[in-house]
DNA sequence: ATTGCAAATGCAAAATTTTTGCAATGTAAG
DNA sequence: CTTACATTGCAAAAATTTTGCATTTGCAAT
């Protein structure tokens, strides 16, 4: 993939296969990876764990990919796409993941008080939901 | 402490001496702490790792305590008082961490949202910050 | 194309964090 | 006080993440 190691090079750092076969793996996933995730879907030959993990925090500390935290073992990994700003809704019965672009994410009221009352200057935050999917509502029913 | 006890009792489990500790070292922190910094913080004799994993993992079942995920290592945890609704602000910078009770955390409008276009029923959600405390601000303008 | 150097990877080992089985112990009820 | 059952300690293992060092790779300048 050209476009990810011109993304790469405009920030100057190395276009390798790890990195950009990360990057492409994320971008493909419709929602976020744990390393574990990623290194399985590797293609052969898999590069050392402790590759991907080297990658993964360079590139969160490029801004290229952001972290998800679910409340599982592991934090997960998603590309961090210019611009979009997505949040995610996990099924507390089955652990599906559904991921959503909010029309409305306007947190500007909260960081505003945050601002006033800490003094803290919020540069990014991270939002997710927790319930029951579909599928899981309509089980309860039944039972 | 009494209060612990009984909490214990009402949901019908046994109060032992590592859940009323966990309970009350979650309590009387200002910040959510991780398994690790939990078992520091218990008094002589120090029970065993194990045994505060797996109460933290019953405490959270029972929604006594509540996990906080602020993109680390482990997770965090924090006593889930009933009503309270709190949030973080985690400074990039130094790490520092602080809790704050919104005056406005209005998300109905997105759980509204979730709801007409995934299907799902919102239970819960998870709202962290992300930013620069006072301190870190005024070190970044000297440089 | 070839070469050379800095940077990234593989590999092995270790550090951390979390989970599990089982015997010993503690809790709460009778 | 004793009994029945749940919980804990202990030890071991599983899972996740990090690190050092020799080797290989990416890529810019021949």
């Amino acid at each position: 993939m050209r476009k990810h190691s011109e993304t790469l090079r405009r920030v100057g750092q190395t276009a390798t296969r790890g990195r950009k076969e990360i990057l492409r793996i994320l971008e493909e996933a419709p929602i976020p990876l744990s390393p574990r995730d990623i290194h399985d879907r590797f293609p052969e030959p898999k590069p050392d764990a402790a590759t991907v993990y080297r990658n993964l925090s360079l590139l969160l500390s490029l801004g290229l990919v952001r972290s998800v935290a679910l409340h599982e073992r592991s934090r997960r990994y998603e590309a961090a796409s210019a611009g979009v700003h997505r949040h995610r809704v996990v099924c507390r019965d089955c652990g599906r993941i559904e991921a959503f672009q909010a029309a409305t994410c306007d947190l500007s009221k909260i960081e505003e008080e945050i601002r006033r009352r800490l003094g803290f200057k919020v540069a990014d935050h991270s939002l997710e939901f927790f319930g029951s999917c579909p599928d899981c509502q309509a089980k309860e029913q039944t039972e």
